[in-house]
DNA sequence: CTGTTAGCGCTTTCAT
DNA sequence: ATGAAAGCGCTAACAG
């Protein structure tokens, strides 16, 4: 087989062959400007017969626009973020951009890198789920990036815009879920990170607990590392620590169910002796043999907005720079109903299995 | 605040800054041609102050090569994949290449989206997860790309090297298992698509049922689309139709989980009434929740011989043009376990849960 | 409606 | 050890 194919075809090749200026190729294939039907008809055929494809570096270098969106991520491993990005893709891709996906596993490095690289290409545009670098790092690496939004992060005074989930909100219901099952001896089982979106969590789960006349002692607030071995290790020693406990709220739905194996692990039955309550609402805890309650985070909607409020930006139209999204509490077997007064109580919301699979 | 974003810090402006010529800025930049220590530091200093770095698209235009490698993967909802990903990025990375994520959600117009994108940036190699496009066009398609690995795809005078895993192998070993555990009424659970890594296990399971006297009825293979809904629903109206089913092989874990719903809908219990087996091993199959006995895929193995034959290529190191790895049985609950004179077996394989979660 | 010219930011000869 | 000039493939501006 012969080696000839560094050698790609060009815009000049098309130009010459059809007898026409490179230009009007050019606008041939972007469509604007008029062409004669008759060349258009041409050139196009030439296109064809030549199997032409214009160079995306050059007419990046040219325009200083890559039609590509990035999207950074801390961990793709963790189901709910694939499930947002599916809808950034799809609403970026009704506009033929295309979306580069970074997950930095929770590394600084990897955060840097992804940046760096989004904006060595110039990336049209960023969205970013909570990024980990530090808030002054982060303006300076905004700073030098066309545009950037950053998912449940704080008012960022450097980004295009913000979409933060109300987890305060979020974290009372599930406290107030809990409560109205009967249970008082609660704990909060999350990363060690202290970040935002973490934090807003506490938060409600502290003015949650003090509005209902209990208290989560200091030694409930459980932490731990990133691994879900980790998580399952910790909880499985707390939960021997704790016999107590008869109510366990967990930072995200992937720590909720490492807790749950770690339950299944010493035979502590769920939800009559501990009943947990996770945040995402992933298609994972809606499988039967896992049921867990949890507050639903509208993972499709963010990714759309996200991509609206790019696009918004960059069609210099006007758009709100901060969108606050609400939680809905999905109640399933892992943690009881609410007993009003010895009452059955509504039912199981529908699980949804609507991913696909290949 | 001021929005003179748009000029960028080109290598001109370093080397004027620095009174050298563009080309020793190059040189220094990429660490290759003598330069004195003096002027290096110097030129280091200022690419430092102006905060300098090489437009990707202009380095790409003049030397052809992108850094990207693409991945093109068919459902990132599967978490299987994923787990390739992370192999793949990691050993990519230790190159310094950027790897390109491309789901297709198995839809022909999404994949061919993702060739073209990366051809017409110059990707310097591309992974594919076995490919759905129809051979000659993928033929057509990779005859334009620098190199292309394809995983689970046929031998393939187009492609670069080719990673298969053994599943007629695999399938084999899953009807032993259950012949093994006494099930004799078997059925195979699949996607419609008629796809080479799929058609191996068929091949499998035919060979293997009748070499252990049994056979699977024509009606007894159950295929349906891609949603994890569609399997569910499917699995449940073809387990009321089929009473005497007792043992169920699945062509993925995914698919497994979703019979296994069906099966607890029904309130058939598993493995005593119905018996099933997956493929791959993905991490949520280790839940003791879930508990899936299945053909362990090694993942990572996948990941990081498919970049090394990428690597291989692109330094003109000889290396085999197709690779095939085996499968291994994890024995777990949701199958009995071998009788052996009524004996008890080996006990079932440690669950791995390395994943991250944050 | 179409062509010419110049230049995007970088690297690669080839000199010096 | 460093620089000058040319050009990668494309498009924007300006002619015609």
């Amino acid at each position: 087989m012969v080696r000839r194919n560094q050698t790609r075809v060009t815009i000049i090749d098309v130009a010459r062959e059809a007898n026409v200026s490179p230009k009007t190729v050019s606008r041939v294939m972007r469509g604007d400007g008029y062409v004669s039907e008759q060349t258009r008809q041409k050139i196009q055929s030439v296109i064809k017969r030549l199997g032409y494809r214009p160079n995306r570096a050059a007419q990046s270098l040219v325009s200083d626009r890559s039609g590509v969106i990035g999207v950074v991520i801390p961990d793709i491993n963790n189901p709910f973020f694939p499930e947002v990005v599916r809808a950034i893709e799809d609403t970026a891709l009704e506009r033929d951009y295309n979306v580069l996906l970074f997950s930095t596993e929770a590394r600084l490095d990897r955060e840097r890198a992804a940046y760096q690289f989004l904006e060595d290409n110039r990336a049209d545009g960023i969205i970013s789920y909570f990024p980990f670098l530090p808030d002054s790092e982060l303006a300076t690496i905004l700073s030098r990036q066309k545009a950037t939004i950053l998912v449940d992060h704080v008012p960022f005074e450097a980004a295009t815009g913000i979409i933060r989930v109300d987890f305060y909100d979020a974290a009372v219901q599930a406290v107030n879920a809990l409560v109205a099952a009967g249970r008082r001896n609660l704990c909060y089982f999350s990363p060690t990170e202290s970040y935002y979106t973490f934090t807003e969590r506490i938060r409600g789960i502290e003015d949650a607990t003090a509005l209902a006349n209990i208290s989560i002692l200091p030694e409930h607030f459980w932490a731990c590392g990133g691994s879900i071995e980790d998580r399952f290790q910790v909880a499985r020693a707390k939960l021997l620590e704790n016999p107590d406990i008869d109510g366990m709220i967990c930072f995200n739905d992937v720590t909720a169910i490492a807790a749950m194996e770690a339950c299944d692990d010493l035979h502590i039955p769920i939800p009559e002796q501990v009943a947990i309550i996770g945040f995402d609402d992933i298609q994972l805890s809606g499988l039967s043999r896992i049921s867990l309650t949890t507050l639903r985070v509208p993972k499709a909607e963010i990714g759309v907005k996200a991509v609206q409020m790019l696009f918004d930006h960059m069609d210099g139209v006007d758009s709100p720079r901060e969108i606050i999204m609400k939680t809905e509490l999905i109640q399933r077997r892992s943690s009881p109903p609410p007993q009003v007064g010895g009452q059955a109580m509504s039912p199981p919301k529908p699980v949804r299995r609507d991913i696909r699979s290949i």
